[in-house]
DNA sequence: CAATCTATCATGGAATAACATGGTATTCGA
DNA sequence: TCGAATACCATGTTATTCCATGATAGATTG
């Protein structure tokens, strides 16, 4: 099972009941470490998707954030660690491999009943198929 | 529970009764250390919010002043560690996991009966919602 | 090679525990 | 003895855990 880095990879769609529960697919599960059963999640300051993670990346935030500034100087909010960390959230999924997802994020990322969790490396993302589907057509777009 | 460092997150509401009560939002009290049922808060030195953090933060502050010490002189207020250690204060919650706020730091943040808990990693802050809602929006004007 | 078996995974619902919040009792100091 | 602060207890609500079922893919065996 997963004991150093996580790496998150392909694509998988899953079904979202009235609770807000769905089953993080079982491979990203697996390549989380042994001992940590959540991950971390927060709505994407630039997609309408949700970002997610394991809990050693918000970690890695949380020290590039210099708190003793942000108590001292005046006038430097909006640091973007300060944004992440603020509207991040930590869940851990069921001995079934469930998470529930915050209805503010659901709402944020336009996800009803179905999420696709796309693998992209140390992240991954949660989409609406269709906003999905949208966001691939526009880049498909794009590079023509 | 909260074995190592502790890392506060995502953002919760929760009322404050005529006493001044309010519940520590769980997530928070599960970083802290098991034995340390306590957190530290002062009136924010840059704006007009509760600044909070657990006992170990509270030790690398002192250690702070002491490196200062040793090269000026003692006791000028010049010096931010100074500030915030004469002017923080450490409160144990109850078995319920509640905080009763000095009305003096709720006075500077404007809280009357509600108060946000925003996770900033090693600390968080705690704003009256109106206040916290005026900072945000400052905070997205700023970067236009 | 095919049929079945088995293990893993996704899904649904019900029982259970945790949490936030309000109120009451008790202690402590003035 | 009185008031204020603190500890204790009770309740509704929400979230989490647990159990049961259905589906799928790979393995096993006749």
């Amino acid at each position: 099972m997963g004991q150093k880095m996580p790496l998150f990879s392909s694509k998988y769609t899953n079904k979202v009941d009235k609770k807000g529960r769905v089953s993080v697919p079982a491979p990203f599960r697996s390549t989380l470490p042994d001992d940590d059963q959540s991950i971390s999640v927060l709505p994407s300051l630039v997609s309408k998707a949700i970002e997610g993670f394991d809990y050693s990346y918000l970690m890695q935030i949380s020290e590039r954030l210099d708190n003793y500034d942000m108590m001292t100087v005046p006038g430097q909010p909006s640091n973007p660690a300060a944004k992440i960390l603020s509207r991040s959230m930590t869940i851990s999924f069921d001995s079934d491999g469930r998470i529930v997802l915050p209805q503010e994020f659901m709402k944020h990322a336009g996800i009803s009943d179905r999420a696709v969790f796309v693998g992209l490396g140390k992240t991954f993302q949660i989409w609406s198929p269709e906003e999905y589907q949208a966001a691939m057509a526009q880049d498909d777009e794009e590079l023509m």
